[in-house]
DNA sequence: ATTAAAGAAACCAATAATATACCAAAATAC
DNA sequence: GTATTTTGGTATATTATTGGTTTCTTTAAT
């Protein structure tokens, strides 16, 4: 017969499921997990490994377990007022482009269609012609890399996108956007971002993602210069 | 007696199901919720349980209780476009992994302390025993890369993670899982996982970033695989 | 055969959920 | 303006659950 044996399970086979659950969110911060029987008969194992499964969950920090009451989720996976993003600091937002941009172009290079192309450059001509605005610039810059995203097609980057743009609201973001946002700045942004639009232009993708991060590098340092000040 | 027995609720379940009606706009922005009495009553619970629920989302931020006259939602579900990652398709999702995991195993090198490496090392032990359980794996391999992300020291880069990685936990994803983790995928899974911690021992991030990206390639390959079939 | 780990069952004391009643402020009706 | 109703806040007694513990049996690995 083509009986399946199921296979017992041990303590840390529980501990890694429930984990699992923990970091995708199926069971909340503050959630009260389901009692330890009910879990036992979810899981298809005793009560006691179960038990012994919460206490290593425990000793991780990622549950509390209170007598008489029930085992506690206490990790957060999601966070839904977003407070991360009113405290990311400049240089941790830089990291984060650093990682994301360049491959963004890469994808630009296999997905923009001609009008997009087209509009990138719009922006691009735009920008150029504000040498000696840095607030219209700055505006410009982010319809640059908000479209650059949307090229690819992909909704999923375009939504980090925007989670990721929304920083640059906060206080500050523009307070720094002042100190680095000199005219020469904006020249050498200007050719930088004029560079990346051709290797697009030409389908090139490593030859863009390269010359994002060397953009990006550019960024970085007058970050750090500003806040050398 | 073939009477079903209504299961008796707990504040985390009736705190579930108003959380997911915020969510979702049946309550919106600035709407009164229905009084307390009336509440626990098509929750089928207790008034005293209702209202520690919606004490739990005052805390969370997503309701206000004003005494004598109401609990008022307090979040605007338009601005917050969660369904996104429920609709996400797996190859979107490799994108998004592709553009941020690579740069992760570089910042990684440059940022993790020794304790971090030991538990990265422990993770890829348990990960290595589980060959032939899919789940486990899975449930493991998540915490690898969510581990990867913690040792950055970056909570902007944390959080991006977790956005992707909540999109693991929804119905189309376990059903690939289950399509994709085959013993031999797993076994080669874990090859490349070694390779990408070795590499980060020896502090070689562009040696870490260059292997983490072979990895995503074939988790690539695999999952087109899996959805030509 | 020996040993360590998991399963099963029973009991305890603390806690959570229920049910009910009452209060005071606010909203509503008149 | 006044009376009535509605609302969240509070208190209390009762019942159902829950984690903690013990004891013993069963299973799997060596």
């Amino acid at each position: 017969m083509g009986a399946i044996m199921e296979k017992r399970k041990s303590f840390s086979d529980i501990a890694a499921q429930l984990r699992g659950e923990i970091y995708t969110g199926t069971y909340k911060m503050n959630d009260r997990f389901p009692p330890e029987r009910i879990l036992a008969e979810k899981m298809k194992a005793s009560r006691g490994t179960v038990r012994k499964a919460l206490e290593q969950l425990q000793e991780e920090g990622l549950v509390g377990i209170v007598n008489n009451s029930g085992t506690y989720v206490r990790f957060n996976s999601r966070n839904f007022r977003q407070p991360i993003f009113e405290s990311a600091r400049p240089l941790e937002l830089m990291d984060a482009r650093f990682a994301f941009e360049p491959h963004i172009c890469r994808l630009s290079v296999l997905n923009a269609r001609p009008i997009d192309i087209l509009e990138l450059s719009e922006i691009q001509d735009s920008m150029e012609s504000k040498v000696n605005d840095a607030v219209a610039f700055a505006n410009l810059d982010t319809q640059f890399h908000m479209k650059l995203v949307a090229t690819t097609g992909n909704p999923l980057l375009e939504w980090i996108a925007m989670q990721i743009n929304s920083v640059r609201g906060n206080q500050a973001w523009t307070q720094m956007r002042k100190l680095t946002l000199e005219p020469n700045i904006i020249y050498e942004y200007n050719l930088q971002h004029r560079q990346i639009l051709d290797a697009i232009k030409f389908r090139e993708p490593e030859l863009a993602a390269e010359r994002m991060k060397e953009h990006l590098e550019t960024a970085r340092l007058s970050l750090t210069r500003a806040s050398a000040t």
